[in-house]
DNA sequence: ACGCTAGCAGACAGATCTGTCTACTCACAA
DNA sequence: TTGTGAGTAGACAGATCTGTCTGCTAGCGT
């Protein structure tokens, strides 16, 4: 045992509450009391930190898209040196999101749901996803495909589905099939 | 041309307001009030028509998979006779849909982030989700598919994936990938 | 000892949202 | 003519939500 759990820090308890009450039920879903209660904050306290609701909101996203893309990253490592593999095996991430207890779909693009075309949220979600796109577009690049751009396209497209529809039924052969997929089209387009 | 338009019925406005708000602004984002004050309808006219808010939200969800549907049938009808050609000529349904303005992503899959799993509108959107993949799965059946189920299923990442990610960057190569790859996972799955 | 910073506790204002309720109008059919 | 059904107009209750503001406490460096 180390030190008698100090003390976690006010704005860490916040975003912690956040990050799980915003995923259960929705960013409108959650009000400011309920996350003041919940995290055990004073109102002033967490104003101080985020002066408005949004700017927590996108404190939340910035975490979530740190933790998605770190299991990204993981998952295609986990598969190895080869670019091609790593591609395949990025959709391992899917399949363990999916599996996850109280998975509901990709964070962003629920919050994009949520929140008009114009929104510093909704533009958060497409910085993201053209994040990941981008990595796989590398990826397909160093994979020999014919057309990376393509590609990686096509693979964030049945990332993007497995993580929406595998957010309704939680059947798991969403994430099986998206891999399967994902392996015939990453040979398809890298044959010679 | 049969009768004179006669009048416009009170319940058809609040659907058809209440089908443009919701989907353009999300469920949660748009009041009662402003459905009632831009449908020009009485407040006691609408709770008699629908009860409760989620009463409307649901008959808006039935109307909206109505359309899709039809339009996801009519594109592959267009295909001709050809099954496989038929689970591809789907997929232009996805490019028009994308191409429209205003467009927001799948109305189903915006309605399920809003709202927990539990609930009557999450259990709308895994109907209909399912209803299409078993249409799906009926077409790639007809097509000779090795397993109609995985490729039908593969066929809903692909479309969910287009409605997903074509709401948040308008570029329109999400649905010609789309397209592409469900064209090369057809003739894979029914290659002899 | 002093002041600064971080934090806690909670009242409060003002807006908004759902749903109820009363009262009136109009068309139409028995 | 009289009743019924559908609709209009809008006040109202009660909850909830964001954001502000006032006080108080405690650690910590100087």
């Amino acid at each position: 045992m180390s030190s008698p759990t100090v003390a976690p820090p006010a704005r860490e308890r916040i975003l912690t509450t956040a990050f799980a009450l915003f995923y259960a039920h929705g960013i409108r879903g959650v009000g400011i009391d309920r996350i003041i209660a919940e995290s055990g904050v004073a109102k002033a306290t967490f104003y101080k930190h985020f002066p408005a609701k949004d700017d927590l909101v996108l404190a939340y996203l910035d975490r979530v898209d740190e933790a998605w893309s770190g299991q990204l990253h993981e998952a295609a490592a986990a598969a190895g040196p080869d670019p091609a593999a790593q591609l395949v095996g990025a959709f391992d991430a899917l399949g363990n999101a999916c599996r996850r207890d109280g998975y509901r779909g990709c964070a962003f693009i629920n919050a994009a749901a949520e929140n008009p075309a114009g929104s510093r949220i909704h533009d958060r979600t497409l910085a993201h996803k053209e994040a990941v796109r981008s990595w796989l577009t590398g990826l397909a690049d160093e994979a020999g495909a014919a057309d990376p751009s393509v590609l990686a396209r096509t693979l964030t497209l049945l990332l993007d589905g497995g993580l929406a529809s595998g957010a309704l039924d939680a059947q798991p052969d969403a994430p099986v099939a998206a891999r399967a997929a994902a392996a015939a089209l990453v040979a398809g387009a890298t044959a010679r």
